[in-house]
RNA sequence: GUGGACGUAGCUCAGCAGGUAGAGCCCCGGGUUGUGGCCUCGGUGGUCGUGGGUUCAAAUCCCAUCGUCCACCCCA
């Protein structure tokens, strides 16, 4: 283990075999989102640093102290995204996209926060995250969720644990982090130090304190369900009927917060119990003032992130993938003249089976050699091409998982025999 | 940012009452001059995370530092 060459500390490289699962959870994300009609928005990792503190709380942890912010050379403080709602809104407005009635959208890609890696957690990480604007009942809150929902499902996840709340309108938050911070102010005493810090920043998040003193106390704390306005009331319980509907369980959690400033309304969150502290693997909820916050036009809105190294952690433990499979051949050739034969068979089969997967040997090496690479790799079958093969037109195939004998095959019938023998695995 | 555990070959790890490195797997080659997997024989590969200290002698003891993991914290 090299000291002098490293990764940056909180930034991982994603290799084969994990880099297979990430592809296919993302492409499964990805159909589930545009088959509901979300389109793709590639959004810049660069945003200048005002458009976060704006968003997601000038006071809020992620940033005061875990954003990698810096100067750009005139001087513009300027900071790698830590989320991507900000950066979607943003867009949204200076591309005029909420002028035009609804809009679904989603995004993947990398996120950065300077936090202290550990499990589930790292510096820079990734998020899949569907967004919808313009739409104020809460049945664009369930589409949601199903998304999240038919995600699970289709990649076979299990275990996973729907939570949500309301934070109730602008109106209603205020309302009871009054009520709340009358409370927990009679009981500062009884307070956690880091609690006791929040009554000052950020009430609410006490409301998700794991010190058990704290826990305790909170039990007797006034609810937000009680400081709801009828029409927050309504909504939420449209919401819960929605997933009844749905068939979608969920518990309701009173004490169930966010971390950024932006969320009103329905929150929800997906979490799980296998992977230790970290265990929210999808989370989000409404957030109806952000556009207008920005300088937009009032645009109701709502959406959710997935964070990708956890959901693949959560996958792999519970063993969601198929085993890998080899290639379906190997090419083996055997001095000059069947090496330069076998590039463009090669070049051949694959113009003609374009699903073909087909490795070529590289470097020469002994026919004793080139067998163990195609053993090694998996292959299905090795393809020979000798001297006395090329003599032929010909190229010896050899079954390498199956017990059965290998045989000559014509190069200009070997693709439809290979076609034939794919198509039957 | 705080606390704890741990850093020895590409991987998993042994060696730690101090005497200057080992195993298994992997990889390469031979046994089979054109046939893989099993077997067998041989080989490559480590400044023992890094820097300092103690000592005649340090992978083994001490200090610092970096990194990994876990928890706090944060949150996807």
């Amino acid at each position: 283990m090299t000291q002098a060459l490293r990764p940056v500390r909180g930034f991982n490289d994603i290799l084969p075999p994990a880099s297979v699962h990430w592809q296919r959870l993302e492409n499964e994300a990805a159909a589930v989102l545009e088959q509901a009609g979300y389109g793709e928005i590639r959004l810049p990792v660069v945003e200048s640093t005002d458009l976060f503190a704006r968003s997601i709380g000038a006071s809020s942890d992620i940033v005061e102290k875990e954003m990698y912010s810096f100067p750009d050379r005139q001087g513009h403080s300027l900071s790698l995204r830590p989320e991507a709602t900000a950066g979607c809104v943003r867009a949204g407005i200076t591309q005029g996209l909420f002028d035009g009635g609804q809009l679904r959208l989603w995004y993947r890609g990398p996120m950065f926060r300077h936090e202290r890696p550990q499990k589930g957690r790292y510096r820079q990480f990734h998020q899949i995250g569907a967004e919808a604007f313009g739409m104020t009942g809460a049945g664009i809150e369930a589409e949601l969720i199903a998304l999240a929902a038919r995600l699970w499902k289709r990649i076979g996840l299990n275990g996973v644990t729907l939570k949500i709340n309301t934070l109730g309108s602008f109106e209603d938050r205020k309302r009871y982090r009054a009520a709340l911070l009358d409370f927990l102010h009679r009981h500062e005493d009884s307070l956690d130090d880091d609690s006791r810090r929040r009554l000052g920043s950020n009430p609410l998040r006490i409301l998700d304190s794991k010190v058990a003193a704290t826990r305790e106390l909170l039990e007797n704390a006034p609810r937000i369900v009680d400081s709801l306005g009828s029409a927050s009331a309504a909504h939420f319980d449209e919401l819960r009927r929605q997933l009844d509907a749905l068939g979608i369980a969920y518990v309701c959690d009173p004490f169930l917060v966010r971390g950024l400033d932006y969320y009103t309304g329905s929150v929800f969150e997906w979490v799980t119990d296998a992977l230790g502290a970290q265990d929210a693997i999808c989370s989000g909820g409404r957030y109806d003032g952000l556009v207008e916050e920005l300088g937009g036009r009032r645009t109701p809105a709502a959406g959710w992130a997935l964070g990708m190294e956890r959901l693949v952690l959560l996958a792999e433990s519970q063993a969601v993938f198929p085993a890998p499979s080899g290639p379906d051949a190997y090419l083996v050739a055997l001095g000059e003249a069947p090496e330069l034969r076998a590039l463009a068979l090669a070049e051949a089969l694959r113009d003609r089976l374009p699903r073909l997967r087909l490795i070529v040997n590289a470097d020469g090496g002994s026919l004793k050699a080139q067998m163990r690479r195609a053993d090694k790799c998996g292959a299905r079958f090795a393809i020979i091409l000798g001297e006395s093969e090329l003599a032929n037109g010909a190229v010896t195939v050899k079954p390498l998982l199956e017990k059965q004998e290998q045989l000559a095959v014509a190069q200009d019938v070997l693709a439809d025999f290979l076609a034939q023998r794919i198509q039957a695995a």
